[in-house]
RNA sequence: GUGGAUGUAGCUCAGCUGGUAGAGCUCCGGACUGUGGAUCCGGCGGUCGUGGGUUCAAAUCCCAUCAUCCACCCCA
């Protein structure tokens, strides 16, 4: 047996890192005002078909979709975003202050090829801002990401920034670019001129040399904003040049999801093998009203937590696992009474104690100490038993003591 | 969904042109009758992914299948 495709099971091995990256991400989310938010595992599958848009290949063919005994269309979620901006309308969060800033850490479904760094089911840790157009917000959301990276040790990372214009604007970009495509179309190679029908802005993605070189010349939205939307990407990089992180304005930075209007960003690492991306997002200005609420400006982004580990391995970061504080030897049968009653004092004292479980000798007893790395092994024997004492050995110094039994507890207490 | 590579012990892998399996690491033990991290020695551990086929004989050759990895589409 092994587990389904595409899924990986987080051994205690993998726990250290793993956490390292929780504890940055949670205190970055709580430093800058965002307040945790859990949304289903599964929701209704129109909440993605009419957020994430019918369009997207997320949509057309990687989601996990299942009917339910009632009848019901549900899909696990392959985004976080959809299903937020459905809790922030279903609570009638348009009443709090706003923004509403919520972060979450949360697993992603779907149905894709595994690849390095790319699963069936991942993380993701995201925040979404919802009930403001300031593009000062825009930027918070984007440093908020590169505070992360940094703090962590997440190596070559670089930010590229866009702008999907919006309503205004798009439309009328589309077609000049449609138009440049039907020029350009013989030279173009099959996936691109499927996507020139389809979805025109993804020709930026192809890797095919032939068609990036078609389209070094291809007009670009970044540079036919309209001046709302130009506007705001000007203020959104001036914010960052005033924070001081830099970025690469890129006209062929197109995301996944339908949703974006004005600005796009998206961080990517070397580190990865072909999947790049470690984390992204933007605005989505007319999200919530899609999903049925009232206009809501917002804006947010989701980073993969596999990715994130993967970046941090790749340079070699590994915090140690914690060790234990004390570890009991027992030379015998009738020392493990004493033993036991001292370890479980300890414990609850908040002290990490432990025993051998597995019949080892002196000697594996140590070297079991030893393993778990503990900073004190106390052996009890024989001549403890008759003395009513314990010896204390410090496993870096290896000096050893006895110490009365009655006063073990109290002794370690005070010295790990 | 498409393409390529790979599947031998818990892990990393060796096994040439077919003669029914080996190393290192880990684990347990011994050298050191009650003491770890070094060294040496020993032991535990494998239906060689699975199912067929060829052959006196298959881990080795052939076919199929499954799985893993890498890449494409796309994405965290």
């Amino acid at each position: 047996m092994q587990g389904p495709k595409g899924t990986y099971d987080v051994l205690p091995a993998d726990q250290p890192l793993r956490q390292t990256v929780l504890a940055e991400a949670r205190r970055i989310f709580i430093t800058a005002g965002y307040g945790r938010i859990a949304t289903p595992t599964f929701e209704d599958t129109a909440l993605f078909e009419r957020g994430v848009g019918t369009s997207s290949d997320i949509v057309r063919k990687e989601m996990y979709t299942f009917t339910d005994k009632g009848g019901r269309s549900l899909t696990l979620k392959p985004e976080g975003t959809a299903p937020v901006v459905r809790a922030y309308i279903q609570h009638g969060m348009h009443k709090l202050p706003q923004p509403v800033k919520l972060w979450y850490l949360e697993r992603m479904f779907r149905f894709e090829r595994p690849q390095a760094g790319r699963y069936r089911e991942h993380y993701q840790l995201g925040a979404e801002a919802i009930g403001s157009g300031d593009p000062a917000l825009d930027a918070e959301l984007i440093v908020m990401m590169s505070d992360l990276y940094d703090s962590l040790g997440v190596p070559d990372v670089e930010l590229r920034l866009s702008s999907m214009g919006d309503r205004q604007c798009r439309p009328a970009y589309i077609e000049k670019l449609s138009a440049y495509l039907k020029h350009a179309i013989g030279g173009l190679c099959p996936d691109c001129r499927e996507r020139a029908r389809l979805n025109p802005l993804r020709v930026f993605d192809c890797k095919n040399e032939r068609c990036i070189a078609i389209l070094v010349d291809a007009p670009r939205l970044v540079d036919n904003l309209c001046e709302a939307c130009q506007e705001h990407f000007d203020a959104v990089r001036g914010f960052l040049d005033l924070l001081g992180r830099p970025y690469r304005v890129d006209g062929t930075l197109v995301r996944g999801f339908d949703y974006y209007t004005r600005t796009t960003f998206e961080y990517e690492c070397d580190r990865l093998g072909a999947q790049k991306g470690i984390g992204g997002g933007g605005r989505y200005d007319n999200l919530v009203e899609e999903i049925g609420g009232q206009q809501a400006p917002a804006a947010g982004f989701g980073t993969g937590l596999e990715r994130i580990v993967l970046a941090l391995k790749s340079a070699g970061i590994a915090p140690e696992p914690p060790g234990e504080d004390v570890f009991f030897i027992i030379l015998n049968d009738e020392a493990r009474p004493a033993a036991l009653t001292a370890m479980h004092a300890l414990r609850r004292a908040g002290i990490t104690a432990g025993i051998d479980y597995a019949g080892r000798r002196a000697k594996g007893q140590m070297k079991q100490a030893n393993r778990v790395r503990a900073q004190f092994a106390v052996i009890i024997g024989e001549e403890e038993i008759a003395a009513g004492n314990a010896t204390v050995k410090d496993m870096i110094s290896g000096e050893q003591e006895k110490i009365g039994l009655e006063a073990l507890v109290e002794y370690l207490v005070d010295r790990v």
